[in-house]
DNA sequence: TGACGGACCTCGCTTTGCGATGCACATTTA
DNA sequence: TAAATGTGCATCGCAAAGCGAGGTCCGTCA
């Protein structure tokens, strides 16, 4: 997969899987690459800067959960905000969609 | 729209463009701009450098042509290995928003 | 004890679009 | 005739974001 394509994508996705439940870095990789059959591998350098820049903008929250084992995870759930942000972002995804296959044609 | 979704599909949009027929520069510009209704206004500094490197790997190829008032347009074309080149972009391409779709939910 | 995997993170590099700027010449308008 | 607009090419420095590599800590299991 061309990583030039991914650019801009990140956040998009990342709120999509926060809207369904709080999840931790790790979790998020491998989620990702499970659901893509192995197609897509998101990388630490490109997921974590992405999770605090949204951290930031308080589009999600961040809190340490303690294991059993009592090692630490730190899980990422979505806010209001990032809610609303990622309702735009997805319209914003929907229309570059449509502009792209108005030059290369619809899907065949 | 938001430029970092662009980025990486800008060759995509190029060369399928320039399937239809050769173009020159400030025709893609508006051929762009008016096929999306103004949303999308393709830059300068985005598009040369684009359609340079699409000709020195030879995808495209290019040459002037003189207008009846005595001005010049550069012609970009694609060639052979361009449009091989576009086929498995395009691919990847619908293998990209698959795989977007498949964490954001299909279009509305 | 040592290898492996879970889990966090940062740094420098590269790519790419953007904004600004520049140049040259034709046409239109004041 | 002079100025403004439009056509048409292009480059430069900047910012954003993904990547590869590297680093740290700790639990588990052979």
């Amino acid at each position: 997969m061309d990583r030039e394509l991914l650019k801009g994508s990140t956040p998009l996705l990342l709120l999509s899987l926060l809207c369904e439940a709080p999840m931790y870095g790790y979790q998020i990789i491998e989620t990702v690459r499970q659901r893509t059959g192995g197609t897509y591998t998101l990388k630490e350098g490109a997921l974590y800067p992405a999770l605090h820049k949204l951290e930031a903008t308080e589009f999600i929250a961040s809190y340490w959960e303690t294991q059993e084992n009592g090692r630490e995870r730190r899980y990422y759930a979505i806010q209001p905000a990032g809610e609303a942000f990622l309702a735009a972002k997805k319209k914003e995804w929907d229309q570059f969609v449509d502009m792209v296959q108005a030059f290369v044609g619809p899907k065949a």
